[in-house]
DNA sequence: GTCACTTAATGACCATCAGTCATTTTAATT
DNA sequence: AATTAAAATGACTGATGGTCATTAAGTGAC
């Protein structure tokens, strides 16, 4: 049926414009300062209406941390089309993500606040939840088959578990990453401040680290020299 | 005068009983569902009273992430005492707070929350905030000693900036506990589960990638074989 | 064209909770 | 015993997440 569909259409389009609102709101305040009334008013609609296309404001976010964990999986996706070393894709993952949270503050915040939910059966009944589980085992899974590549192509040392070394590097991505989230929202930071340290030569050095610990003999002058290239790692 | 004395001591104490009620409450719950009048009563205290020593809710939370970070690093503080390498101290410094966070999910769930905690002002003019940076700037100091007496003793490549490495290090670090912290509490971590990865070997593998990235040849082998220490971080 | 019915939207209303403040209680001092 | 200062109280307020009875719009059968 033509009316049923344009139906869906409306009601998916109604969504997105609510998520479109509610991330305009909440990146500019963060959640615990926005109210869903004011969310509700931005898009131009009353908060019971809210109510019918998200079941509360928790769900609501998990809705725009899904758009986010979409946005940054697209942009991971992309790279294997390319031609590629694995050590160069490792290169690349990790700057893709740098790139991600710079471009993309709100969402990675968001991301934070999804990790540091706790109560496990929310996470397991939200179908946004389970969205954001995904993409993170599907990012998880670009970097295992970066590894194998570099394995296979000999720019990986082999004696490495993947899976394991996978999950490490992404960990510790993750903690850099986080770093430079905290600079670039200026949190007080005296340490970095101190030191003045920057997000950049942290992550050169990060890599160089990491390049340093996977890489084979043959690999580590190209890793060390690979062009920087950039991946634009903003919406549409 | 005596009766001074007395009554500054009876006002720590308090502070501390409330502080002590509200963790509790807090790590049984979390903050976002514990409220003030439940911590009050726990505390044997009424609501008004709380606000008497603590300005907020924040703020109270504040105070026990200060309480954490505290015990953390008297932790760190420690290990300088015996005798030990500098690549050592590196395993130890990464040992120590993993177990942190195994034995103290509460306090890491706090120092999660106050690192995204974006109110620059809010944490400016918290005294207890001003608290968790000095120690968060000592730790990594921890960091930056270990690293130096690393190259110093020879253990630790010297062709990197010891505080751009305490740094990363420290953030990498950060990233491997989150995860520890995500599979201890149960939260829902699809990736992990279905590759079975275990937080020990997580850990093991990541002290060897850093390992090879910073440790001198001669220092490899010691630094593969370390026996792990158990180091008491519950607080007394 | 109209009427019955379904779906979408509304906003007044409710319950909860962080934070306040006038009042009371307790302790110290004279 | 009276006075004063400090500590504690809990009723109260305002804000906000979430609900639900009611209204409005759209649809299709006749």
């Amino acid at each position: 049926m033509g009316i049923e569909d344009r139906k869906a259409r409306e009601k998916e389009k109604r969504r997105e414009q609510i998520l479109d609102a509610a991330e305009e709101v909440i990146f500019g305040k963060g959640i615990e300062q926005s109210t869903m009334s004011e969310i509700a008013e931005k898009a131009e609609l009353s908060k019971g209406t809210i109510y019918l296309y998200f079941k509360n404001k928790n769900e609501l976010y998990l809705a725009i941390t899904q758009r986010g964990s979409d946005i940054l999986n697209d942009c991971f996706a992309r790279i294997f089309a390319g031609d590629h070393t694995g050590i160069e894709l490792i290169r690349l993952i990790g700057e893709i993500y740098l790139d991600f949270v710079r471009s993309n503050p709100g969402y990675f915040k968001a991301f934070q606040f999804y990790e540091s939910m706790n109560d496990v059966d929310e996470l397991r009944n939200s179908e946004y939840a389970q969205c954001c589980e995904d993409n993170r085992c599907e990012a998880i899974n670009f970097m295992i088959r970066a590894l194998q590549i570099g394995m296979q192509d000999g720019t990986i040392d082999d004696s490495y578990d993947p899976k394991e070394l996978a999950v490490l590097i992404w960990s510790s991505t993750r903690g850099i990453t986080t770093v430079s989230y905290m600079k670039g929202v200026g949190h007080y930071f005296k340490a970095l401040d101190e030191m003045e340290i920057k997000t950049d030569s942290l992550f050169e050095n990060f890599l160089k680290l990491v390049g340093t610990g996977i890489a084979t003999e043959k690999a580590r002058k190209q890793w060390m020299t690979a062009s920087h290239k950039k991946i634009e790692t903003t919406k549409d």
